[in-house]
DNA sequence: AATGAAATCGACCAGCA
DNA sequence: TGCTGGTCGATTTCATT
């Protein structure tokens, strides 16, 4: 019903394969293909698919923030002047503030919703000074994150036995 | 060795590498050599003790959510009753609830900020329920998330030169 | 989707600055 | 301690069925 999103036919194998990378992908062909089942050659031809097709984005490294000394994590509204159509363009100049790792569009009367990482007190400060000073930001409030305890960039991990019998529906 | 700041000296080579990878993995070590200007063997040794110190946490396929219908995001504010010591396992309780993809405990008046991902309004519906239906929790606030103008979970490609310049200071 | 052969890659080591 | 350069075994890749 809900053809919004292109999803590309996935089976139960490839959401096995998806469940493994997304995890971790150091593993070889062979030691996947025995966890799973499955021939080294279906592996390989599986995920050559879903590379392709744009299911796997990406393969790459996690790195820890704290080795890179950004330990301090805020998470920041951002609320616009609203007769401005500059909301798009404003969003942008929020991703490419140094430190900033996500940005949302939000509805209701909030803005922007910004999670940002810093090394220190002054770094927070002057991000948030850079904010206040982008043309089209009204205001902002700021949140102080004491503890992360879940951030997951795994998604399938996280899904639901209904959510994933519904990715399998649209076969 | 364990989770402390403990920053373990890190020089322009290692920046570079951890850069690299960060945006792509899919490179084998020649073409790593050949671009940052280094030896086959010393992008081995450097990538090795990475792994090991745990500075490079994880290698892992980065999915794109909508491939699995999970379209929607959601951020969600969490406040707790206080008088309860609860704070760390309603984190945990939290964090488990199926499309929750983060969790941060912050300061102030609000005790968590929730980031969660699902497939439809009534999967929204049902994650807010049951965040509602946690023991302690009293109240809770959502917003629906339009547009994703960034959504990384790339480090070192965010910071700004001065950010790169401490790390590299603490030699 | 499986097989097996050919090409490529990463792991490793002894020696060196 | 970090690197060189080369070898060897392992692994990916691909044509064929």
């Amino acid at each position: 019903m809900n053809h919004t999103d292109a999803t590309p036919d996935l089976d139960e194998n490839d959401l096995d394969i998806i469940r493994e990378l997304e995890r971790n992908d150091e593993k070889n062909l062979e030691e996947l293909a025995d966890e799973l089942d499955l021939s080294k050659s279906a592996i390989h031809y599986r995920l050559n698919q879903l590379k392709e097709s744009g299911v796997i984005r990406n393969i790459s490294a996690d790195v820890d923030p704290r080795a890179l000394g950004m330990s301090m994590v805020i998470i920041t509204e951002v609320y616009v002047s609203h007769e401005s159509g500059y909301a798009d363009e404003i969003g942008d100049d929020l991703a490419d503030l140094p430190g900033v790792q996500q940005v949302f569009y939000t509805m209701g009367d909030v803005d922007f919703m910004v999670v940002s990482r810093v090394q220190n007190h002054d770094q927070m400060n002057e991000l948030i000074d850079e904010i206040v000073a982008l043309e089209g930001v009204n205001e902002t409030s700021s949140r102080f994150v004491m503890r992360e305890l879940k951030n997951g960039n795994r998604i399938l991990e996280t899904m639901s036995e209904g959510m994933v019998d519904r990715v399998l529906e649209t076969e």
